[in-house]
DNA sequence: GTCTATAATTTGATAGAC
DNA sequence: GTCTATCAAATTATAGAC
């Protein structure tokens, strides 16, 4: 509890909202405090760097993200509805949030991220491939024209640019259009 | 000439190269100054401010895109060449000039931009709809399970999110993997 | 066209009181 | 845990000389 107090909560939540809206250099620590309610200077107790923040944002972000998913090999879900499941998980970051997936914006920004960030990030795209290769596996008929772990990347690759693309044309419909054709196979 | 002098060429080259990198908060004046071997107030000389800059930028970049494209009913090249030649593009953004593209940036970073610097951005996007679904319309067989409109949004939608996954996991094959399946249809 | 000088603001960060 | 006070650096921007 020391470590994740409802205080370093808060300001996860408030530095995860600001870093998908205006990336990386998007969030500091006055604007963070404010919203807060406390002073900047409180924010370096609770984590001493930027750096470390940012680490710890994605780090969140990413044990949120894969627990929300479950278990990939499930017996109790269909690889249908886990892939149904990971879909909408972008669709309602799309839609109910109205925010950037937090590892697609700093995706996008990977080259300018401190090391300990970037590497973070880039755990979340191993984790999701990963993911995303056991359900296909499961739901592939074999003879199949494209390798399972390709095909997982070019899942997570439409998902992320379906929600720039949607989110730069101001029309949601947009991301179902690119991502229609996921689910059909 | 006047607005179009090697001095705003160069200012523009670097300005792109670093939001191509950084984002919109990843360029400021002076960087910009010491790269192009004068000082920052020099570069309000050419560019009034940010905001003019940016739009600047993303104008060149889009009418620089576009005209590599060519255009997409010229008899004289193939749909099939032309569609090689769209994937081409991002393709060479990532594994020639290492860099995002400058629209997947800042299409990330869309609620975050001053709105004549997004609303070029969303015009990007636009007009590469437009020319990808002329493209899509005339190598496509009639009785297709998707609309040309959606298949246009979902192509540009995978090499965006393509480069932000090569990117990330510093892979280039990732890539060709997301968009190898682009091609066959 | 480019410069110097300068301003106002914001940023990440630290020292030390409470 | 949170505060005040303070810092050095960086940011966008402007005025005016050359």
């Amino acid at each position: 509890m020391s470590d994740r107090s409802n205080k370093a909560e808060e300001i996860l939540d408030v530095a995860e909202r600001m870093a998908r809206t205006g990336g990386y250099n998007g969030f500091s620590f006055r604007e963070i405090a404010k919203q807060v309610g406390i002073k900047a200077a409180s924010v370096h107790y609770h984590f001493p760097g930027k750096e470390e923040l940012g680490v710890a944002v994605v780090r969140r972000y990413t044990d949120r993200f894969l627990a929300a998913l479950g278990e990939p090999d499930d017996p109790g879900v269909t690889p249908e509805a886990l892939m149904r499941r990971y879909i909408d998980a972008y669709r309602r970051s799309l839609v109910d949030d109205g925010l950037m997936c937090l590892c697609g914006m700093f995706g996008a920004e990977i080259a300018y991220l401190p090391r300990p960030v970037a590497d973070e990030a880039k755990r979340f795209f191993e984790s999701n491939i990963s993911w995303l290769t056991s359900v296909i596996e499961r739901l592939s008929d074999r003879g199949e024209r494209i390798l399972v772990s390709d095909k997982a990347v070019q899942i997570i690759a439409t998902l992320e640019g379906a929600l720039i693309v949607a989110r730069s044309l101001d029309d949601p419909a947009a991301f179902d259009a690119a991502t229609m054709s996921i689910t059909l196979h």
